[in-house]
DNA sequence: TTGACAAAGTTATCTATATAACTTTATAGA
DNA sequence: TCTATAAAGTTATATAGATAACTTTGTCAA
């Protein structure tokens, strides 16, 4: 299976499409190993006769995509490839909340409670300062598979109560359109063990393998308003990644 | 009128870092919501009085970052976040592998043997064929912390073999300078619970949480040629996620 | 041999303009 | 009113340079 890139999409690729792919191809190829220089912007410029921008253009991607470094002064190497860059999607984690035929939200319990020092230390509020904490389950085709327990922030001028207890918010509060009130997230994925109570709520047995997922939510303004971890049952959830190099093809959009 | 442009304006900061940022405050801030459309470009020439060639790479760049998207002919338009994007990165995993000091690498057992149907699919191979079965065991100080169980291809034209059997090599596989013969790689990570066996092999109890690491690595000609299992006790790993817009600062290089 | 310095080469940023492809909107004609 | 077309506006690609900042290397003098 060959790799040229010339002869396909005849020929109404653009030109520094074509070059990048070039580059890596060379690369892949092993033409250019691991910490080599590539030919000179200039140089580049007089071989695929083009002008420097283009160039620039073509280089800028594989500095994106992470395939050279550019030094100033001194040239555009290869770099080593880099597995800790390694990422996971949690696509199918979210496509759960999105799948409205399938998916239900039964809000289990909404009460007003105390923080205690973990959650005050989270929220960065005062321990005792009055939370909200909210209990979800999540059900798939009628069976739980997520178990959600999350503590917000106690404040009436804001309207995130409201909001939030929308059963299918979760999944819009960030992806919806318009205003969303959250500017960011931090998220942490850990392996565990059912105990007996939280089988319980997921209706299956305990000792199963769950991941763990501890969220932290932020607002504008950079202070913490949810803390909470999802129980997600083991066998409903898998994450998936790949690493390496492409050798070529897409264009370096988001489409 | 030459210069003046970059060097004084904000410390040395390039104009169209500038002006990416002045954009993704405005949308942090919520002057421009979810599906607004962004001043066109020759607009945004004569706000900040800077070429149209500029304001192309503060809007790539919010492109690429995945906050806008951009519709030829029409124009540039605020993306609802995406929650679906957030990744976790696997540094942490293969930070394991780097430090040499408190890692060791104890090659437990290696034999060749007959792919069973698994194993053939896997490695794309005919059932009965000859394949390497190695079996590692990474310790932290001393500490089992990690069982490896791969299957690779037995391919003697091939100097994968010894390659691959030096016991720091795992990381080196990618990490490495000069020419690795590997070209990308699938993983995918579950939740698990040791059984009595793995618990053994791990120096630990059974019952306890993991991390199921499944890997399937492909070379330069896309064939596959490894595929096993990392286990890995759920008390020494974690992956870690950020999620939703930054208000601004970095540049998007990968230095 | 060493150090200072100049020169050449390289990437980084930016200007100003041009053409093409595409979308939206306004307009004229039936 | 409806349709076809034109016009204007938008992004996409590309050219052909310019200046600045930085690195490497070579040369010359002490």
């Amino acid at each position: 299976m060959p790799l040229s890139h010339s002869l396909e999409k005849n020929g109404r690729e653009p030109a520094y499409i074509r070059i990048c792919n070039s580059l890596k191809d060379r690369i892949a190829e092993g033409v250019y190993v691991s910490g080599d220089r590539l030919p000179s912007e200039s140089e580049l410029c007089r071989l695929h006769k083009v002008s420097p921008m283009t160039i620039r253009r073509s280089i800028r991607i594989l500095l994106d995509q992470g395939i050279v470094t550019t030094v100033q002064g001194s040239g555009t190497f290869v770099r080593a490839p880099h597995l800790n860059q390694v990422t996971f999607s949690l696509k199918e984690f979210f496509d759960i909340f999105k799948d409205e035929k399938r998916t239900q939200v039964k809000l289990m319990d909404v009460c007003i409670t105390k923080a205690d020092d973990m959650v005050s230390a989270r929220l960065q509020i005062e321990p005792g300062q009055r939370v909200i904490l909210l209990q979800r389950l999540i059900l798939r085709d009628g069976d739980p598979v997520i178990y959600h327990r999350e503590f917000l922030v106690y404040d009436p001028a804001r309207p995130v109560i409201e909001a939030d207890l929308e059963i299918t918010t979760l999944y819009g509060l960030f992806e919806g359109r318009g205003q969303a009130f959250l500017k960011r997230g931090e998220m942490t994925v850990e392996a565990m063990v059912l105990d007996p109570e939280l089988a319980g709520h997921l209706n299956t047995q305990p000792l199963l393998p769950a991941f763990r997922l501890e969220h932290l939510f932020y607002d504008f303004d950079d202070h913490p308003v949810s803390w909470g971890r999802f129980i997600c049952r083991g066998d409903v959830l898998r994450f998936k990644a790949t690493v390496g190099f492409g050798i070529s093809g897409q264009k370096e959009n988001h489409p």
